[in-house]
DNA sequence: ACACTCGGGATCGTCC
DNA sequence: CGGACGATCCCGAGTG
């Protein structure tokens, strides 16, 4: 996450025009909105950040790993998909249980807007570049 | 033949 | 209310 200084730096310099308070303002609403109710409740968090987050997470691994020959590729385990699928709906607080058919279809509308592509092989799929970095720049843990 | 995987249209829920 | 957007549901085709 970067710090909110260093967004409201960023964001002054761009907007010399308005009083000092009317930007400060506009942008203290805006970054709480952004990161209260995400991380609080999980309601905003889409879910490319939750696959994210368990490509991170050590324990995840024998339901979803990176796949070391190219940078952002993922493939799910065939024997446990359905486990990472059941941890997004829960996380979404669906009523229904999810399942990896269905967390596939929200996967491959990634293609549309560009942020995950599918790959040839099974299971498997490619964060961009630009949505890896992103992602990154917000997890300040390891890599 | 069969289970598993992929593709996509339709629909839903939330937000503005 | 209604459109934009992301996600969910469902069914059929593809594939080893």
């Amino acid at each position: 996450m970067v710090p909110c200084s260093q967004l409201a730096l960023n964001y002054l310099s761009s907007q010399e025009t308005q009083s000092d308070l009317e930007v400060i303002l506009e942008f203290l609403e805006e970054y709480y909105r952004q990161n209260t109710a995400e991380n609080a409740t999980g309601r905003k968090v889409r879910l490319f950040h939750f696959l994210f987050e368990m490509l991170e997470d050590p324990n995840m691994a024998h339901c979803v790993s990176w796949v070391p020959t190219a940078t952002g590729v993922f493939h799910f385990s065939s024997r446990n998909k359905d486990q990472v699928a059941a941890l997004w709906g829960q996380r979404k607080g669906n009523k229904r249980p999810m399942t990896y058919q269905k967390m596939s279809r929200a996967l491959r509308n990634y293609a549309r807007s560009g942020e995950i592509f599918k790959v040839k092989k099974k299971l498997t799929y490619q964060f961009s570049q630009d949505t890896l970095r992103s992602l990154q720049r917000c997890h300040p843990g390891n890599l």
